[in-house]
DNA sequence: TACCCTTCCTGGTATAGACCAGAATTTTCA
DNA sequence: TGAAAATTCTGGTCTATACCAGGAAGGGTA
């Protein structure tokens, strides 16, 4: 086949985005209406919103609840294996951090108390938050720290960095970690609080953090919008 | 809203999925024709599909061309950080790997020279392989070798890890290695290697070695099927 | 037996139109 | 002036239908 129309069309709209924004993107990085755009490539919406899906799953842009298509931005530089704090990272990246505290809670969590060894009843503090990278909610993530590891650490403040809190206040050392990364499809409360719609594309990252003497610490589980980020992983030494 | 029907669709096609494949899901693991469901559901065919999509983003189904709608297998446990060859991990979970060969040049290329720090003319060995798990194409992959580390490198062969092969028969250390991970919508050539549509969603791993002398070994990229794997990462120590 | 061709099946693309629900804006009125 | 209400705009969902193109399978032919 020659190609289909909608990839043409797909072809056409990237090109415009990358004449830095151009035309017919306004200010906010905001894309016309989809019933503008179908009319003005004389197509359909359905046929339309193919292509904006196709540009979607490339990250180069994004749907904001029904407010309409933006142009998305740079992707975060993000190691997951270093424990710079998200603050640090994404002012060095010279973007705006923000940190939203959700809830918090102590309870037990089966999932983390298996990842971490424990039995399934054992407590938990859990944190949950909100992050912002220039004001766009770019993931949720969910912290079970073993209380036993942090006593009162419920009555700090989470908006900064919490293994930093725990490396300062607690002496910990989070030496051994396992980290899992999964694409998914955000859902339910992950992708109600991100202000997504439920299905987009997102990656779940897993933690899970022993301290030196192979006690257990840690356990988090973070739900990115997908083209929020771009992993980078530097290592030294044949293993 | 209460909720919209091709969720709830979505719902209903998970849990029957997660059934161990039961009553509708055949032998090969594949789904009856859209048309046979759609039926089946009560709803269009478009209705319908955007169900399937949705199982799609989260990686349970996969579609194989034009042949139909096929349950994933489990994903494939990938530690990029590791040297281990894609044959042993593959192996060791009980899954069967093999390894094609797709072209052989010598040629440069302006990416690989600029990751390794050497002038766009510098002439690489190019190696493209594409893999398989189970007989299911999952990656393709670009290496490019520097060769003046491996002369004659591509007299061998490629069905294997070429890791080994620099260990052992150039005795390279590969010590120092950057990776990348970007999730993307498979295109061109990538999606057509692979036999899916142009725009399925990928993930995307680039490596950039060098050896214990700091010298540039290789260069290569990745491009997965998103819902073939999930990364995990093992690490020790503090930074 | 080996190959080719036809036919059928399946997903892929596309049209045209309708109504819904949340977000943003404007208007109204206390 | 400020809050509430109505309106408009935008994407989200859905129906019904049509035709296309690649894959698979069956059958016939050399």
């Amino acid at each position: 086949m020659a190609e289909a129309y909608y990839q043409r069309l797909t072809d056409r709209l990237r090109d415009a985005l990358l004449l830095e924004h151009s035309s017919w993107v306004d200010a906010d990085g905001k894309l016309p209406a989809e019933r503008i755009l179908a009319q003005r490539f004389k197509t359909t919406r359905v046929t339309l919103r193919q292509a904006l899906a196709q540009l979607e799953g490339e990250g180069r842009i994004h749907r904001s609840n029904r407010r309409g298509w933006f142009v998305s931005p740079l992707r975060l530089e993000y190691d997951p294996t270093r424990d710079a704090g998200f603050n640090d990272y994404v002012t060095a990246q010279g973007r705006l951090p923000r940190t939203e505290v959700l809830s918090l809670a102590t309870s037990p969590h089966a999932p983390a108390a298996n990842a971490l060894g424990l039995s399934v009843n054992h407590p938990f503090y859990h944190i949950r938050r909100r992050r912002y990278v220039d004001e766009r909610a770019v993931l949720v993530e969910s912290l079970w720290v073993v209380p036993e590891r942090a006593p009162g650490l419920l009555e700090e403040r989470f908006e900064f960095s919490l293994w930093k809190l725990l490396r300062e206040q607690w002496h910990l050392s989070l030496s051994h970690r396992s980290i899992s990364m999964v694409s998914e499809a955000l859902q339910g409360t992950d992708a109600s609080e991100l202000g997504v719609a439920s299905g987009t594309a997102g990656l779940n990252i897993c933690r899970t953090i022993f301290d030196d003497a192979h006690l257990p610490v840690e356990y988090d589980e973070e739900h990115w919008l997908h083209d929020a980020l771009s992993i980078r992983v530097e290592l030294k030494g044949t293993h």
